[in-house]
DNA sequence: CCATAAACGAGACGGTACGTCATGTCTTACA
DNA sequence: TGTAAGACATGACGTACCGTCTCGTTTATGG
């Protein structure tokens, strides 16, 4: 017997009930509960895909950057490159899509699972896709990169958290500055 | 009238349990309803001090920064104060208090007055003591200081969170490195 | 949609366990916690249900009270079926049911629906038993039928709450006796 | 050595605050940390004096009883002394004082020192008092007196306590109407 | 005329029940 | 077999009151 199959409508009104969710009580405000009743699905369909809250809103948040993320294009100019990549990233950053991330990061802090999870599907190709930029000459050869990812993330990272400033073209253009400056 | 004192006792069994809770369950598996439990005190006389596990864990992080964390001192050579200062700052950031740190940072996304709590005690503090490290002269003198701040701790902060490297020594010295290289 | 019916099985438990506890440690000893614990049972179970434990034990007793309270047959004398009525209402009032009883008078004093829904459920239907077998004939046809059950079920739940003397069948026969010399 | 004498000042607060007390928020509500707070007082000088709030309540009450129930005078007819008994007592329990002695009785189910208390003090003097009044002659030489006081007391128990009527000079009248026709 | 000592106000203490909420599982009827 | 609905056992939440304790202060008496 095949039975009845996966409801995509079902599906997609959970994604989008929990990304609405997020944007009007925040992560940490986000419940498995509230995220069936606002898709008007049952608490067991939910659970039947999903473990936990933070692996619907890593799906729903996968799905709005691939939408949202296209490749950089090389324009030929590595520094515009670089301003222009980063520029789109915290642009995407500064909405909800900000505010989920930094919750599943807060949530992967005490699930080992989700952790490797968030880092397989979003930080992982972001640290990628940040190196490949680099590579097209920002810098001089010897410097390294996984390290220069971590400096310029990792400054967005600590932003979004901290909240002490923004993080805009402002931001990708100074830290574009700094790093020519390298030697 | 006065009315009995505080029980200085009863504040530091607590402040000592929620510290144990968070190293055995982590950040996220501690309650207020355990550290009481844990501190053989009353559920009331926790609620009394703080009003959520995040005030108390903030207040014994910042006793025990107090004790660990002297000034850096002066040695005359700029980059070996730096590398001292990271190496300082990273060494307790590897342990329990890193955990707290994150969790806390975490609950601060949806807690607004947690938020200001943390910048004023522990991160604005650090921030100061690494630009006035940074000002001693690693730097040229038109580099800015706030954004070199933001990439340093953010590399931390990236990496304690996302755990795809180590906080230690080496990121200390490979990060002194890279900013003596600035021109 | 229906939803998953409620469980007889809980409601069984929750109600005998009420009476238990009551047996055990008294109608004021008696606790939503500790129903919810006797029962095996979840303490929003209770609480989606009867919304104090004056309700729950209200339900207990009257079923109880269906059990245990046939009506009373009419045998011809009045006097002897007056006998029989108090003797049966008094028997029942002796044990676990009486001291529910007191107790749940006790709360209805600051408790109006609680008031109202054991005035409907108790009280009113022994009334009106009593009134009925008074009818009988065992008064002259112009005494007051309700000042008579006052008096009579007056003096039961006086004994009842000041324990001064005992509710039996002794009562019960100096009480039909003295109602017989009314002219 | 003396120590400072007992405050008649802080007794009577205390005495007063819980009738107060018992007036606005019924006698459930009345709690020790209430009635130190009404009346000024700390909450160890009412635990020093009493144990409990019913018998700050009692003694409260034995006060406001013997100011308010003066003896029955011998008028020489039977009939109107037990009316005019019959009435103090009734007026009396329609007020606060009724409200107490009902909480009284619901705590002393629970609480056997109370309820010997409460016979002693409250319920004793009264059931001596009505049976003197009836020893005048309203009854036939060979009724049962301990009866009569249980179902006249127990009618005006039963309307304090159930509310299905009023306890007021009617009822006294009534009462007295009945007890003359037994024969 | 202080010294003693108990009562006083205030309020923190350890404890426990309250009623609410979210969790993850289960049991129905329906599609 | 998937689904919507919703009851279930569990356990943390933050609040209220309990009865005890520990302060500083007040008020009597007795050496």
């Amino acid at each position: 017997m095949t039975g009845r199959p996966r409801s995509e409508a079902a599906r997609k009104a959970i994604l989008q009930a929990a990304l609405d969710l997020c944007a009007r009580d925040g992560y940490q405000g986000v419940t498995m509960k509230g995220i069936a009743q606002a898709a008007g699905s049952g608490r067991q369909t939910v659970y039947r895909w999903w473990q936990t809250k933070a692996q619907v809103l890593l799906e729903a948040l996968t799905e709005v950057m691939a939408e949202r993320m296209p490749p950089t294009p090389d324009s030929g100019d590595p520094r515009a490159d670089l301003v222009a990549f980063l520029e789109q990233t915290f642009t995407l950053a500064q909405g909800v899509s900000g505010h989920i991330v930094v919750g599943l990061m807060a949530d992967a802090q005490s699930d080992p699972e989700l952790a490797a999870d968030l880092r397989a599907t979003i930080i992982g190709p972001r640290r990628a896709a940040l190196r490949s930029v680099l590579e097209r000459g920002v810098l001089p050869p010897d410097v390294d990169l996984e390290l220069t990812v971590d400096l310029v993330f990792g400054a967005m990272w600590y932003r979004l958290l901290n909240r002490h400033a923004e993080v805009n073209a402002e931001l990708a253009e100074e830290i574009a500055g700094l790093l020519a400056r390298i030697r």
